[in-house]
RNA sequence: GGGAGAUUAGCUCAGUUGGUUAGAGCACCUGCCUUACAAGCAGGGGGUCAUAGGUUCGAGUCCUAUAUCUCCCACCA
C-alpha cells in the first residue's frame, strides 16, 4: 500500500537507472517511427548547471517524452561544449593558485591541464543530468573537442578559406587585455558609466588659435595622426590641410576633412587614432594615416609613449591629465555617462587594437539567412514568433566575424606560415620549415556546426541523413546572437537546409526581485538542492509551467512547494483508486452512470486542449489545463461522487482509466512520481508509462447531455453550500426538492438524506436552483439585516444584467453582425436571469 | 541613436483569431480532523486590466499618443 505522503526520495530512487537499462532513451535510426530529433545546447564544461540550465533541459525533456509517447522515434543527442576562452581561464586560476604560471608550464601540460577538468566537470554534469530524469540518448553523446567535430571544423574553415569567406586579415578589435587575447563583438558587455569629455587645446601650427578637440580617452592622443573636422562644416572647413600641434608630444599631425567627423557631436572635432579605434582606422585607411600602437598587450602604455611607457591606462590618464592642465592644454571636463565595453569572461575593459586575425566575411553567409527567412516552409520558426525579429536584424547589421583567439585551449587554427607563405589544410604541409598558427579558433565556431557535426557530417551518415534537420531547437534568447544565428547560416551554407525546424526560445530566470542571479549578490539557487528538498518532478513542473513561452521567470519557492502539494494530491488520488480498483480485471466502460460521462466527457476535451498546448509548446496552458482537470474536476468532484457507487464496474473502470489518463498527460512533466504509480496500476498497455502511449481523443466517450446535467447539478450544490454557509445553518435544515426529484447525486455529496422533507413548509428563506434541480432550502434562522442586504445586492445586479442583456439584444447591429451562438447564448441567459430574478422576488 | 518587450488581485503569473459577469497559485477571512489527502476539505473577500484618445454592435485583446520599467543591438569622438 502506498504511504499517505508523497515521498519524492522514495520515488525517484533507481528509476533513472531503470529507464537506462530498458534503453528508453535510445533513437532507433532503423525505426518505421517518423524521427523527432533535438540537439541538446551543450553546456560549457567551465562548472556545474544552474538554474537556468536546469529550466532548458526541462522543456526539451518535456518535448521529447511526449513526442516519445505520440509515437515517434526520438532521438535527443546530449554533449558539452569546450568553452574555450571560459575554460582556459578557469584552468589558467587552477593553476596559479598551485603557482604554475601557463606560458611556462607549455602548451602541451597546459591541455592535458584542460582535459583533466573536462573530465571532472563532465562527470558532475552528467550526474546532474540524471538527477534531472531527463531522457538523453547517451550512445550519441559528443564533445565539441572530439574527433569528429574537430574535423568538421577543419573541413569547414579550410573549405571557406578556398571559398574566400574566410580571410586573414588586420583590423581594429575587441582586446581583452587581461586573457591576452581577441574577442568577438557578442563577447563585449557594454555598461553605463560614468566619465567625461576632456577638452584638448590642439594648437594650429604657426599660430595662437587652436581646435577643441573633445575626447573620453586622452591617453589615446600617443596614436593621434591626424584630427578630422566635416568637410561640410563652414566652422572648419578653411583649416583642412594645415597642421596641428599634438599636445604634450609635440608632433604636427594634419588636419583632414572626414565625413566621419559630425559638426553635430561634441566640438565637430575628432581626433583619429587609427590603431586603436575602428572608425579612426577607416578613416586612416581613406587617408593613408600612419597607424601607432600605443600599448602592450596587457593595456600598459608602450615604447611610443615616452615618459608613461610602462604606466596602466589608467594611471597614464591621470598623469597625462595633470600634465596637460600644467601646461594649460586642458580646456574643460564635461562630465557624461557613455557606454564602455567590457570583456565578458575577465570583466576588464576591453582596448580596441589593432591586430592580424582571422575573420568569416558574413554578408553572403547573412544573406542567405535572409532569403530563407521569407520562404514559409524553409525558415526557422520561432517560438514566440518575436525572436524571428531578432535573428533577422541580426542577419541586417551583421559585420565580420573574428574567428581567431589567443587561446591554447580549442580547435588550433589549420593554418601554417614559412617565410611568406600561408598554407590552409586539413593536415600540415609537406616539408621543412612550416610553423602552425598559434592561435585556435572561437568556441562558437564549432558550437554554430552542432546540429549537424553531431549527426556525423561531413560524412552523409544514416543519422544525419535521418534526423537533420533537427526538429526543434530550445534555447534562451540571450544566446541567439552568439549561436542560434550562426548554426542557421552555418546549416544553411553547408547543408543547405535550415538546422532545425522549430526554434523554442526562453526568457531569464530571475530571483523574486527581478535581479539576475549573480555570485556578488549572492541570490543563486542551486536547483538541486530544490530536488532534495523537493523532488526532481515538482521543479521541473514549476520551471515548465510558470510563464508563457519566452518571457523571463523569476524563481519563487513557494510555487515550487504548492507543485510539491499538487503532487501528494495526485499521489492520495491513486491511492483512493488503486485502493478500490484491486479487483478490476478489464477496463470496460459500459453501464456508466451519468457522474461517470460527465467526468469522461471532461477528460476527453482536456485531452484536446492539452494536446493542443503541447503541440504549440505552450506548457504553462498544458499544465494548468492538467492541473484544473485532476483538481478540481476528479479530485473534488468525481472521486467524491464515486465514493456512492464505487462498487460497480462501471466507476471502478472510470475512476481507472480517467487516473491512467491523468498520469500519462503528466508524466513528460513530472516522469518519477508518473512511472511509480503507473507501475502499481492493475491494468496498464505498457511495461513503463514511458513508453506507453498518449491519451488520444475519443469521441465515443463525450457525452452532451450528461455534461450538462451533471455541471447543472455540480452548480447546484455549490449554491447550496454557499447559502448553507453564508447563513451559519449547520443543522436542523429542511430541503424540499420542488419537483418532487431526488437526486442520489445531491443527496449524497450534500450528505441530506436526513433533511428532506415531501411538503412545503410554511417558512421558505431561500430558493436553490439550476436549470433540472428545483430545490428550496427551509430553516428556522429568521432573515437578518445583513442577509436582506445580500438579497437585495443580487436582486440589483441581476436586473442590471437583465437591462443590459436586453439592450444588447435590441441592438439590430449587435444581432445582426456578432456570431449566431453569442447571440443565443445571450438570449438563454436572459431567460436564466429573468427565472432566477421572479424567484428572489417572490 | 536603433530595435524588441512589459505594465492585469497584496505577491508571482495566465488570458488563443476582439464575444458570457477578466482567471490560477500563493497570501488573506469564515467554517470543518467528512475513513485518498489538515501539505487537506467547503465557502468567501479582493482587479475602473498603467494613462488619454480612436476603431467596433462589442476592446485586457486592434490602432495612435503619453508615462514608467526591462532587455537587445550600435563605431560611445
Amino acid at each position: 500500500m502506498l504511504d499517505t505522503k508523497y515521498n519524492h526520495n522514495q520515488v525517484e530512487e533507481g528509476k533513472y537507472e531503470k529507464w537506462l537499462k530498458n534503453d528508453y532513451f535510445k533513437c532507433d535510426e532503423n525505426s518505421k517511427k517518423k524521427p523527432f530529433s533535438i540537439v541538446l545546447p551543450p553546456p560549457n564544461v567551465t562548472g556545474v548547471l544552474h538554474l537556468g540550465h536546469a529550466w532548458d533541459v526541462t522543456l526539451q525533456d518535456i518535448i521529447i517524452r511526449y513526442k516519445k509517447m505520440e509515437g515517434y522515434d526520438t532521438l535527443w543527442l546530449p554533449g558539452m561544449d569546450h568553452a574555450a576562452i571560459a575554460t582556459e581561464a578557469k584552468v589558467v586560476k587552477r593553476l596559479k593558485d598551485k603557482g604554475i604560471d601557463k606560458y611556462e608550464y607549455g602548451r602541451e601540460k597546459f591541455l592535458d591541464a584542460c582535459w583533466d577538468w573536462t573530465k571532472e566537470h563532465g562527470d558532475i554534469i552528467r550526474s546532474q543530468w540524471a538527477k534531472m530524469g531527463i531522457a538523453l540518448d547517451y550512445t550519441k553523446e559528443r564533445f565539441t573537442l572530439d574527433e569528429g567535430l574537430s574535423e568538421a571544423v577543419r573541413k569547414v574553415f579550410v573549405d571557406f578559406y578556398n571559398e574566400g569567406l574566410i580571410y586573414r586579415g588586420e583590423k581594429i578589435i575587441n582586446w581583452d587585455p587581461v586573457a591576452e587575447t581577441a574577442l568577438s563583438n557578442e563577447e563585449v558587455i557594454y555598461a553605463t558609466e560614468k566619465s567625461a569629455f576632456y577638452h584638448l587645446k590642439y594648437v594650429i601650427e604657426g599660430t595662437s588659435e587652436y581646435l577643441d578637440v573633445a575626447t573620453t580617452r586622452p591617453e589615446t592622443l600617443f596614436g593621434d595622426t591626424a584630427v578630422a573636422v566635416n568637410p561640410e562644416d563652414v566652422r572648419y572647413k578653411h583649416l583642412i590641410g594645415k597642421n596641428v600641434v599634438l599636445p604634450i608630444v609635440g608632433r604636427l599631425i594634419p588636419i583632414i576633412g572626414d565625413e566621419h567627423a559630425d559638426p553635430e557631436k561634441a566640438t565637430g572635432i575628432v581626433k583619429i587614432t587609427p590603431a586603436h579605434d575602428p572608425n579612426d582606422f577607416e578613416v586612416g585607411n581613406r587617408h593613408n594615416l600612419e597607424r601607432i600602437v600605443i600599448m602592450n598587450d596587457d593595456a600598459t602604455m608602450n615604447e611610443n609613449t615616452g615618459k608613461y611607457a610602462g604606466m596602466t591606462r589608467e594611471r597614464c590618464r591621470e598623469e597625462l591629465l595633470k600634465d596637460l592642465e600644467k601646461e594649460g592644454l586642458l580646456l574643460s571636463i564635461e562630465p557624461i555617462e557613455h557606454e564602455v565595453g567590457h570583456s565578458e569572461r575577465t570583466g576588464v575593459m576591453v582596448e580596441p587594437m589593432i591586430k592580424k586575425q582571422w575573420f568569416v566575411k558574413m554578408r553572403p553567409l547573412a544573406d542567405t539567412v535572409l532569403k530563407t527567412q521569407k520562404k514559409k516552409d524553409e525558415k526557422v520558426n520561432f517560438v514566440p514568433t518575436r525572436y524571428e525579429k531578432t535573428m533577422n536584424h541580426w542577419m541586417e547589421i551583421t559585420y565580420d566575424w573574428c574567428i581567431s583567439r589567443q587561446l591554447w585551449w580549442g580547435h588550433r587554427i589549420p593554418a601554417w606560415y614559412k617565410d611568406d607563405e600561408i598554407y590552409v589544410g586539413m593536415e600540415a604541409p609537406k616539408g621543412e620549415g612550416w610553423v602552425q598558427d598559434n592561435d585556435v579558433l572561437d568556441t562558437w565556431f564549432s558550437s554554430a556546426l552542432w546540429p549537424f557535426a553531431t549527426l556525423g557530417w561531413p560524412e552523409n551518415t544514416k543519422l544525419l541523413e535521418r534526423y537533420y534537420p533537427n526538429s526543434v531547437l530550445v534555447t534562451g534568447y540571450d544566446i541567439i546572437p552568439f549561436w542560434v544565428n550562426r548554426m542557421t547560416f552555418q546549416g544553411e551554407k553547408l547543408l543547405g537546409q535550415r538546422p532545425f525546424e522549430d526554434c523554442l526560445i526562453h526568457g531569464l530566470i530571475r530571483d523574486k526581485q527581478g535581479r539576475k542571479f549573480s555570485k556578488s549578490l549572492g541570490n543563486g539557487i542551486d536547483p538541486f538542492d530544490m530536488i532534495e528538498e523537493y523532488g526532481a518532478d515538482a521543479l521541473r513542473y514549476y520551471l515548465a509551467t510558470d510563464v508563457a513561452p519566452g518571457t523571463d521567470m523569476r524563481f519563487d519557492e513557494d510555487k515550487i512547494k504548492s507543485t510539491w502539494n499538487f503532487i501528494n494530491k495526485i499521489w492520495n488520488a491513486s491511492r483512493f483508486v488503486l485502493s478500490n480498483i484491486e479487483d478490476l480485471k478489464e477496463i470496460e466502460l459500459v453501464g456508466l452512470k451519468p457522474e461517470d460521462k460527465w467526468i469522461l466527457t471532461k477528460y476527453e476535451k482536456t485531452i484536446n486542449t492539452v494536446k493542443k498546448f503541447m503541440d504549440k509548446y505552450e506548457f504553462n496552458n498544458a499544465g494548468a489545463a492538467i492541473y484544473d482537470f485532476a483538481w478540481s474536476y476528479f479530485c473534488d468532484n468525481y472521486i467524491e461522487m464515486s465514493k456512492y457507487t464505487i462498487n460497480t464496474k462501471a466507476t471502478k473502470s472510470t475512476l481507472c482509466f480517467v487516473l491512467t489518463g491523468i498520469l500519462k498527460m503528466l508524466q513528460p512533466f513530472m516522469p518519477y512520481v508518473t512511472d511509480e504509480i503507473y507501475e502499481m496500476l492493475p491494468i496498464k498497455d505498457a511495461d513503463d508509462i514511458m513508453v506507453s502511449s498518449y491519451p488520444e481523443y475519443d469521441k465515443k466517450l463525450v457525452f452532451d447531455i450528461e455534461e450538462k446535467i451533471i455541471d447543472d447539478t455540480v452548480e447546484f450544490i455549490k449554491t447550496f453550500r454557499n447559502v448553507k454557509a453564508e447563513n451559519n445553518m449547520t443543522k436542523d435544515i429542511k430541503v424540499m426538492f420542488d419537483d418532487g426529484l431526488d437526486n442520489d447525486l445531491v443527496v449524497n455529496m450534500l450528505k441530506i438524506g436526513d433533511n428532506i422533507v415531501k411538503k412545503p413548509l410554511e417558512v421558505t428563506a431561500y430558493k436553490v436552483l439550476s436549470n433540472r434541480i428545483k430545490a428550496t432550502i427551509f430553516f428556522e434562522k429568521i432573515e437578518t439585516k445583513a442577509d436582506q442586504l445580500a438579497k437585495e445586492t443580487q436582486i440589483k445586479m441581476l436586473k442590471d444584467s437583465i437591462a443590459r442583456r436586453e439592450k444588447l439584444l435590441s441592438n439590430e447591429n449587435y444581432v445582426n453582425k456578432a456570431p449566431k451562438n453569442i447571440v443565443d447564448m445571450d438570449r438563454q441567459k436572459l431567460e436564466e436571469e429573468k427565472v432566477k430574478l421572479e424567484s428572489l422576488l417572490k
